[in-house]
DNA sequence: TAGCATCACCTACATCTGTAGTAGGTACTA
DNA sequence: TAGTACCTACTACAGATGTAGGTGATGCTA
């Protein structure tokens, strides 16, 4: 089962489901921002097309409504990202890591702290 | 004047601009491996898109065909992609350094040379 | 039980992306 | 100059993605 390839939407509407219990889709709508909140409806076919990838399912019912949680861990689908983005530079991460120095996002302290890993 | 947008295809053949004097829509359509080369209109169709995109330029037209450059720099470009790559990841670059060094794509040596800079 | 609030489902649709065909122009060659 | 090879410019189209409306079902409340 290869793991899914999601869209920046749907990694938003998964930030939520994994950042948390499992929600309702008025739940997981109500996560984003409310100035640039999409309709309900739209993150319901969001959920929807998760479900299709299998990176969410549906644990249970509450009243009426549907309950959904995450099929696929968080790690599994940001290594999938980040994999994807390295093989656009040809799988060399020298390009990355430039940049993310560069732009004052990664420190050394960050580096020294993954090199222990 | 802020940066495109570029996707994957069309990143292949700015590589193909990048990594090379100015080229014709044949040349850039040559660079990819025979296996699994596009059709020439197809190409043809990315760089005209690039071009709408201001990504490319025409430079001159030798013969009956065109000859094109990049307008943008690998650098812009590819910082860019990163940077919305951490966008999605709500700008913390662990994940990734995490990622990076897990699939042995970061090695200490590129981290020391990365240091340097 | 009648109504209102809320859901689930299905359908629609514009844009973007990858992919390529067609028609007509250009240039070199016999 | 007629033929051949290659180009350009335009058009088409399917699948993915973001976005959301409509309709009927469900459930809580007066």
């Amino acid at each position: 089962m290869t793991d899914p390839k999601l869209t920046k939407l749907e990694l938003q509407v998964m930030e939520a489901l994994w950042s948390g219990s499992p929600r309702s889709i008025r739940n997981i709508q109500q996560t984003f921002p409310a100035r640039k909140r999409p309709a309900y409806t739209t993150i319901q076919t969001i959920v929807y097309r998760l479900e299709g990838k299998k990176a969410v399912r549906r644990v249970r019912k509450v009243g009426n409504f549907h309950v959904f949680e995450a099929a696929v861990t968080r790690d599994i689908a940001q290594g999938r990202l980040i994999d994807e983005l390295l093989a656009l530079f040809g799988g060399r991460s020298q390009p990355v890591m430039a940049r993310l120095i560069e732009s004052g996002k990664l420190t050394l302290a960050d580096i020294k702290e993954a090199e222990k890993t």
